[in-house]
DNA sequence: TATGAATGAGGTTTCATTCAT
DNA sequence: CATGAATGAAACCTCATTCAT
């Protein structure tokens, strides 16, 4: 057993370096980090391979970064937040039934976290949260509290418009959450190394069925249970 | 920010550091490996902390493992088999009806893994197959399919005693396995940083209810229970 | 008895440090491993000594070298086949009598060899294929076989010319060459211990002398040098 | 390139090893030191290896020799002065002329030397002498002068009786001395590399051959060169 | 602003030596 | 006498960070 790490970090758009603006560069840095910290992790990661990666040269990163730290910080600044408003609006928006709304939510969850890159960060952020306490404060702060009050927000406007069972909203939220970002680490870790038939979209969809078919209130079979 | 690296590590039994222990030592060294592991992160762990922990010197460890990967792989073979193998032997000997079977086994995997040291093996293991893909393998051939066969296997019993609707026993079974696997990368990753109220018992009653309300095919069966 | 082990390594240049010289330095980092490695052989030769003493520090040496053993095949490519190419000059160019050029690609030998740092290339080379079979094969086929090879010819011209007696020349290069082999390694390791009376010169006139002696075909042309 | 480090280190005779005598524990430790520090070089052996070559522990190898250097020092000491004692006798006892007896000694030398474990001694000592200087003295004064004097008074022996043309012994000896060492080092160091044909009896032959055209006084041609 | 050569602390790994048994 | 588990100093090598250009 060997470590993969000799992977060739090869630049992502090489012909297109010298149009590039400075303005441009951190995003592109931060860019580069997310997608090799989620690769190898945050310590097996190489500041020089993010460096090639992003068409810069290592002293550079210097000029945006402090630390390979605050490099982690930033990725999950930058490439996060803006995925968590869009998903807000949505909701604020959302005129249907609340079953709906909730398969809409969590649809767009897959889109943009479970098949992009940033379906590393659930991986990335659980593992170095422990040695980089001040990310994992962050994280949870800006993120896993405001989706899961998202959730939260959902289930709640369900109960009140009579469409789900009563239940603790708080766990309800937890327990949509988890399959997801469940499926997300799968995706990008031990994913590749089963061979059984998988299908991350079909997964969801069970799931969500399944909370669906056990919560709402409409069926008697269900309220009687209730 | 800074990372949490300098974390005293202190010996877990000094008075027994001179005896010649040649059986004993390999499981002391991979069990303080695993609270290491867990706690830092592979790569940021030192193998110079594995061995103040477990009451050895650094030169000791090669004596029982090859290199810091084996020690990784003896980690998850030692640690992990024998508890799939007790939780098998659970379903084989059971007797009463298979939603019970389903609490059975979910209370244990709790029991065993949510709140022991070995919480931290998914987020371990998810965090490094990237780079190990030997421990990868490994950990899905004999750990993660043998589980969600485990689990299909119930399910499929269900089925045929008419106790649960028809469904996809292998998505049913990846769906039973994720909120336990999150819950225990949750422990003992961002847990921590989380004020908000949560009972990780209460939250896996929760998953299985609703798994079982929306999957047990007779309300009777059901009723019983509650 | 105690290994000589802790004579300091001074750097030879201490004024150059702090300039960037990326074409200069791999030749100042090869010329320190070579005095390093023919002075204590190559696994007892630190590589904080080859830095030290070339003005570097340990991480610069793997700018220029992937590892120690690549250090060492470096040493011998890039010293010792100059000056074999020089070697061969001088026989393609000389027009007098072949014991008058076996006698100045000798003298030649001893002076870029016998007395200077290349001193030590055999006793490094012979010491260290054993463990390391590509610096062996590489120097016998590059360095050994092309250096016989040219007192071959040399032999096989004064031969066809009716200056040298017949002879096997595969034998008559290697006798040609023994001792002064055996004299550049005499030089760099038990010389020193030995107080009785020696001078190389005069032993390598000695070799060339009772060589040409024995095989010079004529006494006339032998008598016209004496 | 690799150093090929890990060939396997078998005991030499692990059927005897019940019925072995402690008498005979060092002389056995001795032997397997001389072949693996031909072999690998004195500092890539791993004492570990002699235990194993010898059949005896680590520990048993501090019973009878303080260090790794005073091993060293047993295997010049215990293995090479009985032969030179034996040639030695050798010169005393002969008879005929000194031509035939110079022959005989070098044969002599080279079955016991070039054709045996002992080959490897020069190399061993050339390559070491300047990290164990009392290595260094020792071989110089009790192994390397004394074979010198044993040749020069066979040269002077000629010479006296009016076989051998005057020659400075001190030269004449190191220059019979030389290609024989060379042919040693070579057998246990380059010669595995190099394809071509090679003798080393005739190699030898030729250099006493060579030695004895030039310098035996009997033909008019070479009495007229002195 | 951008570079990349250079640094040096710190990691993994090796192995001569010790010592309780 | 003999063992071999244990040690710990020291080696090779990596990489986040600096700074002259």
């Amino acid at each position: 057993m060997a470590a993969t790490r000799t992977r060739a970090v090869t630049p992502r758009s090489p012909a297109s370096r010298w149009r590039r603006r400075k303005t441009e560069r951190p995003t592109e840095i931060v860019s580069a980090a997310l997608e090799l910290f989620v690769e190898r992790g945050f310590s097996a990661t190489r500041l020089e391979d993010v460096a090639t990666r992003s068409g810069v040269s290592k002293g550079t990163l210097y000029l945006y970064f402090d630390s390979k730290e605050a490099l982690l910080r930033a990725v999950v600044q930058e490439l996060v937040l803006p995925e968590l408003a869009r998903a807000e609006q949505i909701v604020a928006q959302h005129q249907g039934s609340s079953a709906e709304l909730l398969r809409r939510l969590i649809d767009q969850w897959w889109s943009v976290v479970g098949e992009t890159r940033l379906c590393g960060i659930p991986k990335l952020v659980t593992g170095e949260a422990g040695n980089f306490p001040e990310i994992g404060r962050f994280f949870v702060r800006h993120v896993v509290r405001r989706g899961r009050r998202l959730f939260a927000h959902v289930l709640k406007r369900g109960i009140e418009r009579g469409e789900f069972a009563a239940l603790d909203v708080n766990y309800g939220a937890r327990l949509l959450v988890a399959p997801l970002v469940f499926a997300a680490i799968w995706e990008c870790s031990l994913k590749r190394y089963d061979t059984e038939p998988y299908d991350a979209r079909r997964f969801i969809r069970t799931h969500i069925d399944t909370f669906l078919a056990a919560h709402c209130a409409a069926p008697a079979a269900r309220r009687r249970r209730a």
